[in-house]
DNA sequence: TCCTGGCACTCGACTCTAGCGAGTGCCAGT
DNA sequence: ACTGGCACTCGCTAGAGTCGAGTGCCAGGA
């Protein structure tokens, strides 16, 4: 049984008068603060069907109607059109961002936009390595057999190693190195340079080769086996709003899983390019997030995608508004990042 | 006046009550549980006695007594002796902190670890900047005009910030800009180096110098004025525990404060060497936490200070096991990063 | 066929009262 | 200086009563 327009608008009223009041709503609110046209009585009728089709629910007999995780999901698939964001917003995204000096900066500014924005826990992924691709390798002796590998990447992220030596290396041997791996790999993405590295060890012989078999083993591990993916994570304290209305008393499962970065990286990782993509409770995968929304998007210059970032809320948030800022700011910071 | 040796043991013997039970005690409950050797009645006394001096007080009439932030502190001071690690938490500590394979490895598990044996909120400062020396300083041209700073420090930080020339460099001068920065500023430390830098600019001329002088704003930009001190932070699950016993039904302004970096800075940064720092609910300077008691001290190897680290729960927390962890922790990691 | 007004009913939230009991302060006695 | 006894306080809990928002259903009307 498909659902008429006014069962669609009952439904539609409810989210929107139950995400502002936070109570549930009757019939009888609904029909004088939205022109239905109809009486509370009708409206009663179409809460029954909606409650039959699972979209509402009532939290005790004889009290209002709550959305279910089902009636958000109707609301965001087809009662809803993104709210377009306000100029104060466009101008705090651009105020907030300018000035940033480096990429620690950058995504530590982004991620306290989000949250101060939606006023929503907000979490937002480093450039990711996989996708960036090599600009500069460094190797820093620490001691004779010990060296510090600086591998830089285009997006401005900095990650280094510390490389045990089978033996003590001179330092003459330490530049052949660095010039033969630099060769070799700048301007390759990460994700390709594994059989790059690879080839360079086969390549190489004589007495360089044994240094250079470590080498190689600690970049791959650098690049491919431990995927140093970074996360910055703001606004948890926003998640006390509502007093202990949403999240049913306990915050404890919710910080648990924030803490998680693993977790985090799922939640906003994997997104298709530039989709925006709304969980809703249920709908989680993380057992410890079924209480609350996240709302996430892929961010890049153009169609490539860097990294992930989103927000992490109660089911019972302004979806209109929060997807329109997520949206503003991942293309926000695409842009900034293109302009390194 | 002061206190005779039996109220003070009164004293303790609510104190520990309190921590373990989380309910006020009364003076039935303590001459059962503790071996005090005389009748309630005289506890009783000696409580009326105490909550005059301001030690202890009473939520209502008629309900036992709890430990006031004084009490706390004269605990703390001389009523308790820092309880001994148990075998399995050293064990812990050794199996958590083995195969840290680079700072960050290092300063996430250390964090982690205290959350984890504290069962409370932990708080790791990145070895401060001021405090090591240079190891070595990487220029990398990203175009003809732009630069990447690359710092390496000795306690294994990597800073990098860009820096934006005046004019167009061909590569052969960037050579001998890093060659001219690594001769002069390599082995010192960096609260030193402010003058070196200036000493620098003095030094040279000619086509160098315009990219030199810009070179060294952002040098001492990054030592100096910017304080790039990094915190890492684990367990706020943690602050759930105890129901909204603690913190009396508002995690809002801890959760605040715990996200401003400069906040916790504050909290765990200005350590005396190898001193324990308590401060206790009142004592605390951040308005929001005054709730809360801050357990910190400084690590490093030997007397060497690189930063700090510490925890932050109620008022009401096992203070001897709370302490005996948070220097059992920055002994072994002051000790791990000398290994370096 | 669909909508409406009316009506009886449900049930959570709130208020009030009474009783319980842990805990106290005080006092007289040892 | 300590103790046993006693009257008192007061938060907590349970039960009863009331209120009212909100419901489901039904008969009548467009």
């Amino acid at each position: 049984m498909s659902l008429d327009d006014r069962k669609l608008a009952v439904l539609r009223a409810i989210v929107e008068d139950y995400v502002a009041t936070q109570e549930p709503v009757g019939s009888k609110m609904l029909v004088e603060r939205h022109q239905l046209g109809v009486s509370p009585a009708t409206v009663r009728n179409d809460m029954a069907v909606l409650e039959e089709e699972g979209y509402i629910r009532q939290p005790h007999t004889s009290a209002g109607r709550v959305p279910t995780d089902r009636g958000y999901r109707l609301f965001v698939d087809r009662l809803s059109r993104v709210k377009p964001l306000t100029p104060a917003e466009r101008r705090a995204i651009e105020r907030f961002l300018v000035g940033a000096v480096d990429l620690d900066d950058v995504v530590h500014r982004t991620v306290r936009l989000l949250a101060q924005l939606t006023r929503q826990v907000a979490v937002v992924q480093y450039p990711s390595l996989a996708r960036s691709s090599v600009r500069h390798l460094e190797l820093v002796p620490i001691s004779t057999t010990r060296l510090m590998l600086v591998m830089i990447v285009d997006t401005g992220r900095v990650e280094q190693r510390l490389v045990e030596l089978p033996g003590p290396i001179p330092p003459d041997d330490v530049i052949d190195l660095r010039q033969l791996v630099n060769e070799k790999l700048v301007g390759t993405r990460l994700a390709d340079t594994p059989p790059l590295v690879q080839a360079l060890v086969d390549e190489v012989s004589g007495e360089l080769r044994p240094a250079m078999i470590t080498l190689s083993t600690v970049l791959l591990e650098t690049l491919v086996e431990r995927h140093e993916e970074r996360i910055a994570l703001a606004g948890t304290a926003n998640l006390t709003r509502g007093g202990l209305l949403d999240f049913q008393g306990s915050l404890r499962p919710i910080l648990e899983a924030l803490e998680e970065e693993v977790v985090l990286l799922k939640l906003i990782g994997e997104v298709e390019p530039s989709a925006m993509r709304v969980r809703i409770g249920d709908e989680n995968e993380i057992d410890n997030l079924r209480a609350t929304s996240v709302v996430s998007t892929g961010y890049g210059p153009g169609v490539t995608i860097l990294g992930g970032l989103g927000v992490v809320g109660p089911t019972r948030m302004d979806y209109p508004s929060t997807i329109a800022t997520v949206r503003a700011v991942a293309r926000y910071v695409g842009d900034l990042l293109a302009q390194n």
